[in-house]
DNA sequence: TATTGTTATACTCTATAACTATA
DNA sequence: TATAGTTATAGAGTATAACAATA
């Protein structure tokens, strides 16, 4: 689950996952000129890089939210989890389910509301968090790697025009 | 699946689709500062919005992609269509037997190698294939509203920098 | 009667493997 | 023996609905 040091994780190694606009035998078309396809072509890169370093862990990059959620935010409810991520109850149970049973979160039940937990990170769940964590910036990293500061600064106030 | 011409789609429509990292209960801690994660809110939003002027006709974006493929390759092999997408033979097979169902392409066996075929937009399709074109542009337009020419024209430019 | 969370179930999407037909 | 496409099958992920406990 760890990168080593001595061969630094690169966009490139990740590339054949998502199809090449220019490099084909094929004309994408009115495709080439939307937007949203540059965007998709962008996240299945970033979301394969966040495959490769977390490997077959069993980690996923919704798990591994899920679990930077909790961490940032001790003690919140599962209906409150589902809703910030995009999740149905379900999900965000099933979500919950896979990390404690790696002993990284507790329910705890509300004192003043029986029916709700509060999810809890444990000792072990800090640790993993610290982990992931550095997985996270790495993967990240790596996506973001031919830009300049400036470009990166420019591409996230760009972004959040349209998700904000 | 017509979008009247007196209601503009606007991303607003979907807004609801994608978690807020602003206005929630809850702090995204980590992943506030993550590129991949703007990305792929965005990713959401766009998807959405082609859900919306999709409507209920079956159409997906991935089945409009291949279309529109297949419009612009006309002649093209399903295995070339396949790679195109970043799909599977058989995910391909099936995505241009929805087109063929709906009198859209045909399959014409290549004459130099029967086992194969040459995938081709049907007078159907070719009607089809504009009003997805307008249906694209719409949702796409919808997408960026709140950026100037110039803000675009550098978002797809810092976008290229990643996916090329 | 409404809400939190779980369980049961079904649906969509996709991939791998096995098969047919050509080469 | 290899390749194009299809069919069969299975897995992952998700949602909706039904349920239990609590409010």
């Amino acid at each position: 689950m760890q990168i080593d040091g001595e061969d630094r994780l690169s966009i490139d190694d990740v590339r054949g996952r998502a199809p090449k606009m220019s490099d084909g035998p094929l004309d994408y078309g009115l495709l080439n000129d939307r937007t949203g396809f540059a965007i998709k072509l962008a996240w299945i890169l970033g979301y394969s890089l966040l495959q490769k370093v977390f490997g077959d862990s069993g980690i996923t990059p919704l798990r591994a939210s899920m679990l930077e959620l909790i961490a940032t935010n001790p003690g919140a409810q599962q209906t409150q989890l589902a809703n910030a991520l995009g999740l149905s109850r379900p999900a965000a149970t099933l979500a919950i389910d896979f990390w404690e049973a790696r002993d990284c979160v507790e329910r705890r039940i509300a004192p003043d509301d029986r029916r709700s937990f509060g999810i809890f990170l444990t000792a072990a769940g800090h640790e993993r968090v610290t982990e992931l964590r550095a997985l996270i910036k790495q993967a990240d990293d790596a996506l973001v790697a031919d830009l300049t500061a400036e470009e990166l600064a420019e591409l996230r106030r760009l972004l959040a025009k349209i998700h904000r």
